[in-house]
DNA sequence: CTGGTGGTGTACCGATCGGTACCCTATATG
DNA sequence: CATATAGGGTACCGATCGGTACACCACCAG
């Protein structure tokens, strides 16, 4: 049952903090957003660093299942799976609480890098490296690990047009830029 | 003189705003950092966003015309100046002080996309990107405008893959992806 | 000299920050 | 029943947040 809660309090946290903001969001506002009262909080969490990092993991968790799933759903051969990836980060830019990537939001608060926080927010982008290297090398292209990093570069490429641009072609631009990358 | 002064406040606040981020730097310590006093401070600036405001207007001209600076003093060919532009993205991730792109960070910070410093940060990343676009006009290619956005998307993910990754291929994967799109 | 005027510093405002001491209650065990 | 214990809430901690009231002081005009 605490479990429960606990993961509650997480999913909570995990929205405000991607929506508003790590150091604009005070931990009385989660307190009174979640009804539970801050001795409770502090109970679970020992401190706002820890609930950022259970936040980060949640959203790790369901960013990356998510990510996937729709992958698969949309695409079977692995090469065409990698180009599937952008029609994903479109669904992802057209919804319409898209607030950009929390582990870039949250790179972007926490000046140091050796932080943990900092730390995750580097795995995360690491694991779906690791994914389209995989795709990769199913689809038997010729140097899997330097596709996945041209892959990355054009997926948060995207994210940031996305975001900050306001480009509605983002997500587009990026799949036909990886069309072409991938033929070579 | 006075000019003079209210530059060096800005200046100054650049810096921190830049290595500590904008929630996370209070007005207390920019005063205290430019031994000014408080009362002056907001004699200059009527408030934080406005500090804040005149700081990326500051970044956006002093990163441009660095950026021009260098890209047109490795190449002279249009064709060559995109190229170049990620040998000088290089040079900018290799800086010692490097902690990703300050108007990125912006965005990530003020959540409301209609905020003056969200606008701001849009135009800054236009203005880089007509400028690639008026490179790609003078190189005679096909479609500048797409090739103007593609180049962006190669620069921001190369960008987060330099500061959130901490990638050192960065900037060379970039460029050799974007010697490909541009040999299509 | 007197009397403005504009820029400076001191000291402070209420609100909020992350975090905690203390009490209270529900439940399990004797 | 009594008692130990864990998880809950109230109320508060000192520090810091963005911002301001007000006294001061150098300057110039008369």
């Amino acid at each position: 049952m605490r479990q429960t809660k606990k993961d509650e309090l997480v999913e909570k946290a995990l929205g405000v903090f991607y929506q508003n903001g790590f150091h604009a969001t005070g931990m009385d506002r989660l307190v009174a957003e979640t009804g539970i009262s801050k001795t409770s909080m502090y109970k679970h969490f020992n401190s706002k660093d820890d609930l950022i990092l259970a936040a980060l993991e949640l959203r790790d968790r369901l960013f990356r299942d998510w990510m996937v799933q729709r992958i698969e759903a949309l695409a079977s051969a692995p090469a065409d799976r990698i180009l599937a990836l952008f029609d994903v980060l479109g669904e992802w830019f057209d919804s319409p609480d898209f607030k950009g990537c929390m582990f870039i939001k949250a790179s972007a608060e926490f000046p140091d890098a050796a932080h943990p926080i900092r730390r995750q927010s580097a795995a995360h982008k690491r694991l779906i490296q690791s994914y389209i290297r995989d795709l990769a090398r199913q689809a038997g292209l010729n140097d899997p690990d330097r596709i996945a990093r041209q892959m990355m570069l054009l997926k948060e490429g995207a994210i940031i047009a996305a975001h900050v641009t306001r480009s509605d072609t983002a997500a587009h631009d990026a799949k036909e830029a990886a069309r072409q990358l991938l033929s070579a």
